[in-house]
DNA sequence: TAAAATCATTGATATATATCAAATTTTTTA
DNA sequence: TAAAAAATTTGATATATATCAATGATTTTA
């Protein structure tokens, strides 16, 4: 618990200060051959609305805030408006009988539900939920609607976040069906040291049950996959927090599959 | 390779046609469930040009016909262009060192390639190939970003079909990591019945392999299953024909997976 | 048409991973 | 703090599915 604002600050710290030097990691090999669930670039779309533009957005626009593990929006519910985290962090993921399915994680400042701006269809096709305490803004789509019809770079902006998408889930679709559990397991540790924490050493905040849905496995095999890591020595939990101690071998994992 | 017209005009006129009916096929259950590769929407984006921007579009795009078999993209290639199939059918997948991954497989008139309208990555994280012989227009990106400018239905459309994109990959994503073998085969077979063919009984025109990287599983266990299937009166092959015989049933395979 | 290449089927086997179950540890609640 | 609940670990087992291998069928090429 203690770790949560650590790991916020973290998140923000990395996208702000390394958007230019990781920028040139979307390529072929990474993307699509990692099970990765962050996008990369942080989007300011404020900047791009003229001052009525920005009135039309703040009038049809609620600030909400949600409590760690609740719900935002629910598959299969109404589709009425686009969510902006502010602060905190959301994963969104599909929901069967059993299981859950992540599909991506969003860090502050991102646009979520923008499925939802598919013409005709104002159904959600994924749940969303807060890791951590967040701080949430809700625009209904006619007003996004309103924006995109005048201000091209809004547009511009829409089409981006969402080929963005596209690109992460199709990267993760790939690993997750074509890789085995210990590749899946070593790409996601991977992420989360390169692309969150920027560092091989960092607090766990993720349950097993949070690394499963992430993988696509079980609870059991998370588990196990830990212990092997750990007895090979490519990994050391203490104190609630976990170090990679063999990055190289951990990405020969990964690659491999 | 005589009933490669049927199958195409069937694509179409289902695609005429139905479009009204089958709209509210988009809902929770249907897509996130189902591992179908087929869009709904024909979108038809030039009545959506002016005059000015329509011959904007003319001067920077070129026609191309692809022989059955051949590539439009190659993952991994730069991506300067966007693709419209006119005529034909094309898939797009992701492919690993081994095995391929069918993402979407898209019928006349669709756009495709559009995640190479993200900013600053001008790299394709997919390739695309055609089924059968196709006719494919290539239009310049600065041409189509232009005309985003100062169209915003153009704009919207767009997005749309972004965010039917993404809502297909996901449902996909969803079946292909949490249904097992049996319950995925059926889902495809189900997709060809009712969104391409609009029959039961349809000719069978994907090799197994194609079905294999439909199904993500290997080209033995499509033929296993097929067999199995056939044992247990579900379907009949005959004469390069494929006919559903006990459609509820292969509904529940579906839905329990 | 014959030869070659590809595609499809089937069986035997291996193996990755889920499932079931029980024991521990950690966290939450009263 | 004690009790209850949840999370984690570990083992035994089952099973779905890949892999390997061999044969037959079909399509393509020369």
């Amino acid at each position: 618990m203690i770790y949560i604002n650590d790991f916020i600050a973290n998140l923000r710290l990395i996208l702000n200060t390394n958007l230019n030097e990781e920028k040139n990691m979307i390529d072929s090999q990474k993307i699509t051959r990692s099970s990765c669930v962050f996008g990369l670039d942080e989007f300011d779309y404020m900047s791009l609305l003229n001052q009525e533009e920005a009135e039309l957005i703040k009038s049809r626009m609620v600030d909400v805030k949600f409590r760690k593990g609740e719900i935002v929006f629910k598959q299969g519910s109404f589709a009425n408006n686009i969510v902006v985290l502010n602060e905190g962090l959301i994963k969104t993921y599909i929901e069967g009988s059993n299981e859950r399915l992540v599909l991506q994680i969003f860090s502050p400042v991102k646009m979520l539900g923008l499925s939802a701006l598919l013409e005709n269809s104002h159904v959600r096709h994924h749940s969303a939920q807060v890791y951590v305490d967040s701080k949430i803004s809700l625009i209904e789509i006619s007003a996004i609607r309103q924006v995109m019809a005048s201000n091209a770079s809004f547009s511009n902006l829409l089409v981006s976040m969402l080929a963005e998408q596209l690109i992460i889930t199709s990267g993760r679709f790939y690993c997750l069906t074509m890789k085995q559990t210990y590749g899946r397991m070593a790409d996601v540790l991977l992420c989360l040291a390169t692309r969150v924490y920027k560092s091989n050493r960092f607090p766990l905040h993720l349950t097993r049950r949070d690394f499963s849905e992430l993988s696509g496995m079980t609870i059991e095999s998370v588990s196990r996959i830990f212990t092997k890591f750990k007895n090979d020595g490519l990994i050391r939990i203490e104190d609630d927090f976990l170090e990679i101690l063999d990055p190289e071998k951990m990405e020969m994992i990964s690659f491999k599959g």
